[in-house]
DNA sequence: GAGTGGTCTAGACCACAAC
DNA sequence: TTGTGGTCTAGACCACTCG
């Protein structure tokens, strides 16, 4: 309908090899690139980018889509195709498990989360006995029975990464660790006080797309990828004491480590 | 033109909400996920999949992009499209700067692909002087003028890693730093040797979809992310005298980190 | 040459959002 | 009601791979 300032895009290169669905692509990522569509920003509609390109509507869908897949923009039904917002990032220190936190009685996520004067909350709280999976068998010794608590953690209402701590069942049962609400300092606290002094912890991080699944959990746009770190915590006698996986959308963090020279 | 075993692939329901493609894109999903089609194997081509679920064919094509922003699958142009082969993985230690190593004269590239009986190779060498990002600047105290050695990492002929190492020019300037093959143990040791003792790594790890450029020049299918990796060296005067910014495939690695629990 | 995926057209109908 | 994106059809021609 409205008239497309021709100005913001360039037109298509009818020598080019490059497939026009990729050329329309690439004249809308610089576009964006160079910051003439803000942030939130809406791109024109598809009608108008068939008639600025004189293609069919299937071909300026494939060049959206693209977009899509490397998380640039985001399409809203009835509404338009947006540049996607760069949402605030938490970092995630190093020492985020170091004692003198834990001390201070609440869990690192609350702390940050204040810290960053987001609003935190806590949900989708499951706590259950079951059998391991191999990887947490094998990580964890080799226990028949582990208890698993799973939550899922949200930042100004939007989901940010969900996670499943799985210990020993000789080393939870019937302790507040089995409780939903652990207490103060979280379990890692509580492992403390059952004389599982923590000596260290592993980290393993991968990068990858999400499964249908962690997309409806995490709620996550296209072209978002997460990260998946799994954290193993020993106690001073060297036994693996817990096993943390957890699932974070990649948009919303900045994993930060120190590594000492030695 | 071949039948398709149907037994491997269950039919639509056509009084389900969901959409056609992603009830098509469901059960190819799940065919893979529980083996039917093992890595490397052939899905059914387009037109099979047309005939078998009684579609056109950009249906079929829709559910098997789907799929290909997952990185479940990859296609073949002539050939098909077949479920990805999950490439071996590289495991990065949190010790993998360790002093020790450095002593050794070998890169930490080039000595842990030995281990794993991996093929390494380096190319794409450039050492030039340049004016450094404002990110960069920042985080070596503001130089003027920065010293960029950039480079690519393959294993087994495989692109797996692209970094860039910044250093002040007057740390690196008319030294072994400046030339193409900067000697045993790498600039770690040269930095070394030229007094800048180093005392600790700060490591900043993201994970995104990647650029078009960074998709040529890791030759990256369709649906893999990278991990963004900035690295900061500093020496024991507390001076940042190196960054390193790397972008790595994310299918290839696994990053591993100690942390201790203090 | 036969089969495969890659690109593109020109329509159609639907569901959602905003006025 | 109008405009938006979401889904789907039924074709077409092309480029690539393999025998």
């Amino acid at each position: 309908m409205a008239a497309l300032a021709s100005g913001l895009l360039g037109s298509l290169d009818p020598t080019s090899d490059r497939a026009v669905f990729r050329q329309i692509a690439d004249h809308l990522r610089e576009a964006i690139d160079k910051g003439r569509f803000a942030e939130g920003a809406k791109l024109p509609s598809e009608s108008e980018l068939v008639e600025h390109f004189s293609v069919s509507r299937m071909t300026v869908r494939n060049a959206l889509s693209i977009l899509q897949s490397e998380g640039l923009v985001s399409s809203e039904h009835g509404k338009g195709v947006f540049v996607r917002p760069r949402p605030p990032v938490r970092r995630l220190a190093s020492d985020r498990f170091a004692r003198r936190h834990r001390e201070q009685g609440k869990s690192a996520f609350i702390v940050e989360a204040d810290a960053a004067g987001s609003r935190p909350e806590v949900d989708n709280l499951e706590v259950k006995e079951e059998r391991p999976s191999t990887d947490v068998s094998a990580r964890l010794g080799a226990p028949r029975r582990v208890l698993a608590r799973r939550r899922r953690y949200l930042l100004d209402g939007r989901p940010v990464e969900f996670a499943t701590s799985y210990l020993p069942l000789d080393i939870a049962r019937d302790t507040p660790i089995a409780q939903p609400n652990p207490g103060p300092g979280g379990i890692y606290a509580r492992l403390e006080e059952l004389g599982h002094t923590l000596d260290h912890f592993e980290e393993e991080i991968r990068a990858r797309m999400p499964s249908p699944l962690e997309i409806k959990t995490l709620q996550l746009a296209t072209g978002v990828p997460v990260i998946h770190l799994i954290r193993t915590a020993f106690d001073t006698k060297g036994r693996a004491v817990e096993v943390c996986d957890t699932v974070m959308a990649a948009d919303a963090y900045i994993l930060n480590y120190h590594l000492p020279a030695k």
